[in-house]
Formats: structure tokens, C-alpha cells, sequence
DNA sequence: ATAATTTAAGTTACACTATAACAAAACATA
DNA sequence: TATGTTTTGTTATAGTGTAACTTAAATTAT
């Protein structure tokens, strides 16, 4: 438990997340040839200015103080893009959006999210994957998508104890 | 691949699931006290008649049609007695429900769906549940909720071939 | 049994999430 | 510059889910 991950330290510097978000995804995008449009570019900040999933109407405001259209449309379809491109995951138990740590090569994430802070991170766990792989394997399933949404309690919020959650005496 | 799930297999006796479900139900409501009403049991069966998830608004005609109200805090209000008994599980990738083949001891599902014929079945796979506890309490993190949902083709839609995916030859 | 309490259902209204469809503007290329 | 393509603006609406209050039914206590 020494190694925690950026989400669950509430210390780390958090603008050079965004600062180092922002430049991959301007590499990336220039890589593939795909437009990081003000527009798109704006949303991914947002995302990341929290490390929080964040609802697509929540960006709204933001894109209309920057002089945008604000309707629902115009967020979506950068949302859509920054998908595509695996800049953004949406987690669909919260029907919210997060930036991905590591982007590039096409993956799913298995996200941890903290009901009490909405922290969420993002693992790239190879066994959760394998398991799932030879179970579906193992039925003559094809996997074409896997969403794996974890909620419970961060370390930081297990001293609080918001109610139903007890530690399990390990 | 020899003992597929009920789900995908198109040709077993539907109307013995249903019946077993509802039977299973009331015997554990009737254990808890808890009272499976006629609604909740209508809702619970309309869920059953399908191998696949089914939104709460395509239930609401069939809550008319049997002369109750369909206005949709009935309908969800029944799908929330029934998630909290176990009897049903919500499938937030979908907004769906599908009936609980296994209820009982509470438990979270490992979902295998098919985008072809939307067949859905609850694995209770213990290796991706392990992988997944030991990867949050690596990071002190306490589970209390898993959502596995897998998207992909079920054995029976591979040969048609949807589009998207291509079987990887093992 | 009847009254008091609790639980479930009826009802209206609305909030939140997401997309369709078409017009205008910006960009890329010939 | 003319052309086609991609992105954005705009309006409208579909789909999912809940709040809040009322009425009815069931349970419990008297």
C-alpha cells in the first residue's frame, strides 16, 4: 500500500497532471493526424482539472464562459472524439466522464471509485483482464469491450466512515 | 465449451427458467419477510420472460396491460425491491435489467453480453472477482460494489458475423 | 375487531442524460 | 478560388430516472 496512485493523494501536484495530460494528448492526436480542436482540447482540460468523473452537462458552464455554444450537442461530440482517441473513459455507472492516465494503445480501464470523495482511479490490471479473458474464453465468448466499475472506499476516506462501509478486519 | 450457459442456448425450456425464478423468489421473500407484491412479482417475471435486459420502460405497457398503474416510479420501485433482494441485476453499460439466476447470498454479477442478440449471462466467476479484491486492497481500497459487464459476440452469433469483430484464431 | 402505524402504490411534475437533424462555418485539397 | 470534408451552431426531442405528495393497503398494537 506504500505506491498509491496520483488519485488517492490528495497532495500530488495536480496541475502537472493536467500539464502532462494535455501535452500527450496534443502528441497523440498530431501522431494520428486527428484535430485536438480549441473545443476538444478545452473539454480534456476540464476533465482533468478534477480527478473526479465528471458528468457531460457539468462542462457545459465552462464551455460558455470560454464563448462557446454550450448546448449539449457541442460537449458530447468532444466527448465522443477524446473517446475514440482514448483520452477519456466514461464510467457508466456514473454516467460521467474521467481523463486516462495512459493513453495510447487501445485499452479498458478498471476504474476504483470512492463514493464518499468521487476519487477515481484507474488500474491496468492484467490479472482482472486475464480472468475475465479465459472465463469468456471458456463459453466461446468474444470480447469486443469490458467495463469493470469498482465502488467502495479510498484509503482517505475510510478513517471518516461514511456509513454502510466497515473495514473488514484483515 | 461443452456446458454453455442457459442463455446461450436458444433452444432450452424458457418457461421452466421462469417458473424456477419465480418459485426461488417467493421462497426467498417469504424467508426474509419481505413481500414480493403483485407487482414486484409482475415486474420480476416480464424480466424473466427474456434471456436479455430489458429497460424499465419497455415493462411499463405490460404494467398496463394487467391493470395497474404504469407511470414510472411503479416500475422502479418494484426493479429497487427486486435489486435489493438480488432478484435482478441492473446493467448500467445498457440502463437494463435482467432477472438473477443465482440470488441468494448477495453477490455481484460478471456479465457476458452480446451486441448481436443481446443474450446476457451472469457468470459467478471467482478468479475475476479474486483479481479484482486483490488489486483494491493493494491499494487499501475497500470494495463494495463491482460492476463487470463485457460486450462482445456469444458463441451462437459468431457465425453470422455482425461487422466490428473478427475471431482471433486461438 | 378497531385504531394507529407502517409500507406500498397512485399521481403529477420534473431533472438529468443523450441524440437526431439540419444549417452555417471552418478547414483541407485540388 | 472552387470543392469536398469536417467541425460547430442550433433547435428540438428522445430516453432514463427521481422528488414529492396523495391515497390505499397491510401490519401491528390496543
Amino acid at each position: 500500500m506504500s505506491k498509491q496512485p496520483l488519485s488517492f493523494q490528495p497532495e500530488h501536484d495536480h496541475d502537472h497532471c493536467i500539464h502532462e495530460a494535455l501535452k500527450k494528448a496534443r502528441g497523440l492526436c498530431a501522431e494520428r493526424k486527428q484535430r485536438l480542436t480549441p473545443i476538444r482540447e478545452l473539454v480534456l482540460q476540464l476533465i482533468w482539472k478534477s480527478h473526479k468523473p465528471l458528468g457531460a452537462y457539468e462542462l457545459l458552464p465552462a464551455l460558455a464562459d470560454a464563448g462557446f455554444n454550450s448546448a449539449p450537442p457541442t460537449v458530447y461530440r468532444a466527448l465522443d472524439f477524446l473517446q475514440t482517441q482514448g483520452l477519456v473513459h466514461r464510467i457508466s455507472s456514473l454516467n460521467a466522464f474521467i481523463g486516462c492516465p495512459h493513453p495510447g494503445p487501445s485499452h479498458q480501464g478498471c476504474f476504483l471509485i470512492c463514493r464518499a470523495c468521487n476519487s477515481t482511479v484507474e488500474l491496468e490490471s492484467a490479472p482482472v483482464q486475464n480472468a475475465i479473458h479465459n472465463s469468456a474464453a471458456h463459453l466461446g465468448f468474444i470480447i469486443e469491450q469490458e467495463t469493470v466499475e469498482v465502488v467502495g472506499l479510498c484509503p482517505n476516506c475510510q478513517s471518516n466512515d461514511p456509513s454502510p462501509a466497515q473495514r473488514e478486519p484483515e
